[in-house]
DNA sequence: CAGGATCCGGAGCGATACTG
DNA sequence: CAGTATCGCTCCGGATCCTG
């Protein structure tokens, strides 16, 4: 990206009705801010994951196959800061953590968990197209 | 991930009705591949932009604000190989090459739109959770 | 059990130059 | 216009150790 490009790609792209139409193209519009965490590579399973109900910490790290424990502590704390999901320490000893998602995290895990179900129900399409692509 | 720790998560976890029921939640679940590869930083961008209809390569590059052409260029490939969008080059000159979704992709980038439209209609809740993740 | 701190190799990614 | 090739650097992310 060149200095001198002019970028007119910020604001109001397509429907310019609004005096700043969110929109998730744009580099600075806080919703492609969201959207990058959401769909970050942990991050949505992790989303996915708490549509079933709370969980703790372990119970996450085991869920999520091939997670370590930095990345999944990570992907929550950036889950926590977009206000998807809520942690609650009970201070025990020992201790317990549950992580559980904010109405409008219920919102968008509800949305990844019908995708990924999607996927999964068309895994033979996608093992296919694989091998038609690279077979050629 | 430790050699000796026993992966008990790879095929059927929840459900155990099905011989092999397909879980993204698995490393080496073929749905799980397909969600990594629409959830990538780009690739999720372009799928949504090409709900619109069909896009040349230029066009993709000015609407998904900040990718570069060898990310575009890869994206685009990577998403025609989980067969979620055809490649058409009409073989003419100056060049043209359109990219259009196959009715998976349109059944995936649907949703996908649908997640983003979410976002960019709760921009201010994003704000202020971060303010106040921030701020403490 | 929940996770912070640190090290470090390799993948991701942008910038640039070049081709048909 | 539609890409590919190459360089170089950032930072992702896994392994390991440590604490309350």
């Amino acid at each position: 990206m060149t200095a001198d490009a002019p970028i007119t790609n910020v604001g109001a792209d397509d429907r310019l009705d609004g005096p700043f139409e969110p929109n998730v193209f744009a580099r600075d519009c806080g919703s492609r801010a969201a959207f990058e965490a959401i769909t970050g590579r942990w991050t949505s399973l992790v989303l996915i994951a708490l549509v079933e109900g709370p969980h703790r910490f372990g119970e996450l790290r085991r869920r999520v196959d091939g997670v370590s424990e930095k990345m999944l502590s990570q992907s929550l704390h950036a889950l926590e800061r977009e206000g998807l999901l809520t942690r609650t320490d009970h201070g025990t000893l020992p201790p317990r953590v549950d992580y559980a998602l904010t109405p409008l995290g219920v919102e968008v895990a509800g949305r990844l968990r019908a995708l990924a179900d999607v996927l999964q129900d068309t895994v033979p399409l996608f093992e296919a197209a694989r091998a038609e692509y690279d077979g050629q």
